[in-house]
DNA sequence: TTATGTGCAAAACATTTGCAGGAGT
DNA sequence: ACTCCTGCAAATGTTTTGCACATAA
């Protein structure tokens, strides 16, 4: 793990980075927490929330804010996209290129610094489409 | 209001309308409180927040699930994109041309079925660049 | 009249934090 | 040794909900 001055490398630290590189479902931090108590029993909700957003904040791992009541977190740092399904409320990557040339037309379009964008798309899922044809045939 | 069959016209309904329409802020569902509140001062919390996530619903208003911990709201239903100041969390509108033609690429690059997509970017205010400038000349 | 909506308070949920003991360097 | 970190539990902040009464249609 890439780290900051005076930031310790403990088990629980490796541990949470480990769990979360084994999977691309973007979990929230609950869920993170279930990964790794099969690892170590005794860690504790409060040790999770504060290594992801340690590591969120020193670009080790992503925090995606996307719709939900829940913050997901993402092990995969290169610049990409995200969908959410409006149905179940899964996550996933969406492979498109990097829309970098939107950042410059915000600059000028208002008087922020831009420092980057975030593209949510929403949708229904494989799963969820297939849900919904299947209630379409009963009714 | 445009209305759903039985959903009925009430003052509070008005009033929430009227007030987030007055505003351009993106105000989080206490600071909508907190204005209707000087009108009704006896309404609750809890009917504001019915109506807001009612309103989001049916599409008169747009509900933002933009970085940070509390969701925002948006009296203007037409679609464009945000900014989130990284210092201060204040929300503004970007005018940039809606970018229509990455549904059709997020269509291609996933098996959903897409719905639509926001952006957020990310940037320093007005405000608090100023902020830093003052900053930096002290230290 | 009557189903829907409201105010109020409590509950539910996600996240943060204080602290005493534990562990990496 | 000296900090920083952890587990635990309590606190905080946001949103949802149950219920008795009020009100729009």
């Amino acid at each position: 793990m890439e780290q900051m001055p005076n930031m310790r490398l403990t088990t629980q630290r490796q541990i949470i980075l480990e769990e979360l590189g084994k999977v691309t479902s973007h979990p929230t931090a609950n869920e993170v927490y279930d990964m790794v108590r099969k690892r170590l029993p005794r860690i504790g909700l409060g040790t999770v929330y504060r290594n992801l957003e340690l590591m969120a904040d020193t670009g080790v791992i992503l925090k995606l804010e996307v719709g939900g009541t829940q913050k997901r977190f993402d092990a995969t740092v290169t610049p990409h996209y995200h969908i959410r399904c409006s149905k179940c409320g899964k996550v996933d990557d969406v492979h498109i290129e990097v829309q970098q040339q939107i950042n410059q037309r915000a600059q000028n379009a208002s008087n922020y610094k831009i420092l980057g964008h975030h593209i949510e798309f929403s949708g229904i899922c494989y799963d969820c489409q297939n849900e919904e044809d299947r209630q379409a045939a009963i009714n």
